[in-house]
DNA sequence: AAAGATTGAAGATTCAATCTTA
DNA sequence: TAAGATTGAATCTTCAATCTTT
């Protein structure tokens, strides 16, 4: 091994990840699109902001939660705002900062796009897969963030060159 | 189970699934961008021709292979061919196709550019994961795309909800 | 009419630069 | 000086419409 090309059974486990990413990510952002009008991206930032205290969270702590630039977070959460489904709230503590916050809206359309979420990915991914399996692919892919299983220490950089990957995402600061 | 909640191994599956597919094509994205001045969609596209006999695929082969849409490979290889690594040629037998075909330069930045693709593909993703833990990728994602393992008889489709039956209607992007 | 491919327009995401505050 | 956040410009991708050929 070592030369040109992947063995059989790593080249299966690397494009079928590419191609599971692409086919299932496109699936539940129709879904999502077409019952609730939302995208997979935006459903993504009103689940962590559902999941905060008080359904807000810093700019920089969304957006390194739901794998998007700054920038684009910004603009993401703008185009939310304009929704109504989310606004923004100064910070007491530090006025650099920024929250995004869950207007009622925003809570109400979580709410009601979260069963089809979820039943998305039970039904295109985890439903395929047994209980053995799910725990499996859970560990690997802890093994490929953290490091560890193979010739390798370290695991994938929390910053790629500028990109957040840690899981679970880092906590806000008090 | 089956309310409001994934099941934390189901969860760590899924979330894992997302991190570890955003780190690592921005990982080999930079580094192939770095070393080569190619995108790691770029490199897919030489990747695909370069498989092929004589170095060429029809635009929908290649559109299907690269996980883009037609029009999304159509501008890619607009790039490309600014760029000198493909040319286009036109469809004897079905005049309405058109091929993509490798150039020399082409052949040469893919050959230049494997190594370090591979490299990257091992580093981060294969070598953290034993032989063992490699199959068990390759058969799930296999299972996921294919249909099977669980509940729910059908895979993904190919191509994402042609449905227009959905409750309530779409209207505008969030 | 349907299939292969391209184009125009629009949307989403990022980098680099900028502004404000710490 | 650095950190949090936003903006402008550029890039990439897609959808819908279009053109050509079957």
């Amino acid at each position: 091994m070592r030369e040109g090309v992947l063995e059989p059974g790593a080249l299966a486990a690397w494009r079928g990840f590419l191609r599971v990413h692409s086919a299932l990510t496109k699936q539940l952002d129709a879904e999502l699109l077409a019952s609730h009008r939302i995208s997979l991206s935006s459903y993504e930032v009103l689940l962590f902001l559902a999941d905060s205290p008080e359904g807000r969270l810093r700019m920089s702590d969304l957006a390194d939660s739901v794998l998007l630039s700054r920038s684009g977070l910004t603009r993401l959460v703008d185009r939310l705002c304009r929704g109504g489904l989310l606004e923004r709230a100064s910070c007491e503590d530090d006025r650099r900062g920024a929250y995004a916050r869950l207007t009622d809206a925003g809570v109400a359309r979580f709410e009601a796009a979260r069963p089809t979420h979820l039943r998305g990915v039970r039904e295109h991914f985890l439903d395929h897969l047994g209980a053995t399996d799910q725990e499996a692919l859970g560990r690997a892919f802890d093994l490929v963030l953290n490091g560890g299983g193979g010739d390798v220490p370290g695991g994938l950089p929390k910053k790629p060159l500028p990109s957040g990957t840690s899981f679970p995402p880092p906590r806000a600061k008090g």
